[in-house]
DNA sequence: TGTACATCAGTGAACGCGCGTTCACTGATGTAC
DNA sequence: TGTACATCAGTGAACGCGCGTTCACTGATGTAC
C-alpha cells in the first residue's frame, strides 16, 4: 500500500494475493489451476507452494473465503432487513451472492474437497446459523429443525437452479422478485 | 447379443456404449474424459468421433440421457403413490436419484453446457411438469406458478444439500424420512 | 553501528502425464450388376 | 451366385498443450553479537 512498485521479491502478502488471483479467475469464470493462478499473482509457477502444501489446499482456503463472504453478506441483509422481513432479506442476499460468483459458488458447495470437508460444513453452519436465528425469531410457532432445513434446501435450491438457468424469467429486477415471491408462497402460514 | 464375441470391428452400437461407459466411469466418481470413455469402452481413442462430434457433445448427450433417467424415476414414483402422497413420493424419488447418481446428477445441472443450453433446459422441463401436474391435483387451492418454483427449489436444493454431505444425518432410513418431514414441513396446508 | 549468518520467499528449468484432436490409414460391410 | 466397388466404422501414431509437482538454486530479510 506504501509503496507501490515493491521489489516483488519479498512480495508483502502472496498468501492474500493469491486467494484474490483465484478469486479473479473464478469471477471470469477461468479454471483456477496453480499455474494459472500463480500466473495471475505475476509470480512463479512454484511460488504458491511456499504458502499452501498443494493445489487442493489452496482451492479449499479459496471456498472457505467465499462461505465466509457469503456469511456476512446474509448477515447484513439480515440486520439491515426491516422487521418480519428479515427472511426474505436474508434469502434474497443467498441466492444474489450465488448469481453474482456463480463459479465460485459451485466450488464452495460442489464436490466436497475430500481434504476439507469438515471445514466447509462447518463454515457452512454458520450461514445455517443466521437463517435458523431468523427463523426462530419471524415464526416461533412454526419453528423446527425441518423447518431450518426446508428453508435452507429452499434458498440453496433455488440459488442454483437460478444459476444453472433452469427458471425462465421475465421479471426487471428478476431476481429479488422470484427469490420475494418464491419464498413467501413457500411460507404463507396459511 | 446374438454373438456374445462379436468381431468388435463393426462394433454393433459403440453410440450406445460409450454412453454406457460415460455412465459407468461417472457411477465409479471417475472423471470421463474422452480416452477413459473410449478405453472403457474398449476402442481406440479415435473411435468416440464416428459418433460424436467432439468431447462436449457425448458429455451432453450423457446429461440429457441423466435427465430422461431421473425423469422415468419420478414419473414411476408418482404413478405408484397411493392418493395425496405423490408429491412426497415425486421429491423421494427425485432426492433419492441424486444420492444414487451424485456425480451424474452434477454433470446434469451443472455449469451449463454452452452448446446444449437449451436441450438441457427442455429436459429438465419434462420432470417440472410431472410436479407441476402433481401439484394442481394435490394442491388446486394454492397452486400458482411461484408454488412450482418453490417445490422445484426445495427438492433440488434438498438433493444437492444431501449430495454435498451438508446435512448431518442420523436416521435408520436417512433419506425417505428426511424428504418426508422436510416436505411435509414446507407444504403443510396451515 | 557493523558484520556474519540463518532463514525466509521467491526463481527457473525440467519431469512425466493425460488430455483433445489431427491425420492418414485399413479392414469389414453392403450394394449393383 | 459372384464379383467390383463404395462406404462405413474402426485403428494407431503423432501433435501440441497445460497441468501439478520435483529439484536445486538464489537473492532478500532479519537477528545475534
Amino acid at each position: 500500500m506504501s509503496q507501490t512498485e515493491k521489489s516483488t521479491y519479498h512480495h508483502g502478502d502472496l498468501r492474500q494475493s493469491l486467494l484474490d488471483a483465484t478469486l479473479a479467475l473464478l469471477a471470469q469464470g477461468e479454471e483456477p489451476s496453480l499455474r494459472a493462478v500463480a500466473r495471475h499473482a505475476g509470480v512463479s509457477p512454484m511460488a504458491p507452494y511456499r504458502h499452501y502444501p498443494d493445489k487442493d489446499a489452496l482451492l479449499t482456503a479459496v471456498a472457505l473465503r467465499g462461505i465466509e463472504a457469503l456469511h456476512q453478506a446474509v448477515c447484513a441483509a439480515d440486520a439491515a432487513a426491516p422487521a418480519g422481513r428479515g427472511l426474505l432479506a436474508l434469502g434474497l442476499a443467498y441466492v444474489r451472492y450465488a448469481a453474482d460468483h456463480p463459479v465460485l459458488f459451485r466450488l464452495m458447495f460442489g464436490p466436497a474437497r475430500p481434504r476439507a470437508g469438515g471445514a466447509i460444513c462447518a463454515a457452512s453452519e454458520t450461514v445455517r446459523q443466521v437463517m435458523l436465528h431468523r427463523l426462530a425469531v419471524e415464526a416461533p410457532d412454526r419453528f423446527s429443525p425441518e423447518l431450518a432445513v426446508g428453508c435452507w434446501s429452499l434458498i440453496h435450491g433455488l440459488a442454483l437452479l437460478v444459476i444453472d438457468g433452469l427458471l425462465a424469467e421475465t421479471d426487471p429486477d428478476p431476481l429479488a422478485g422470484l427469490v420475494e415471491r418464491t419464498l413467501r408462497t413457500m411460507l404463507r402460514p396459511a
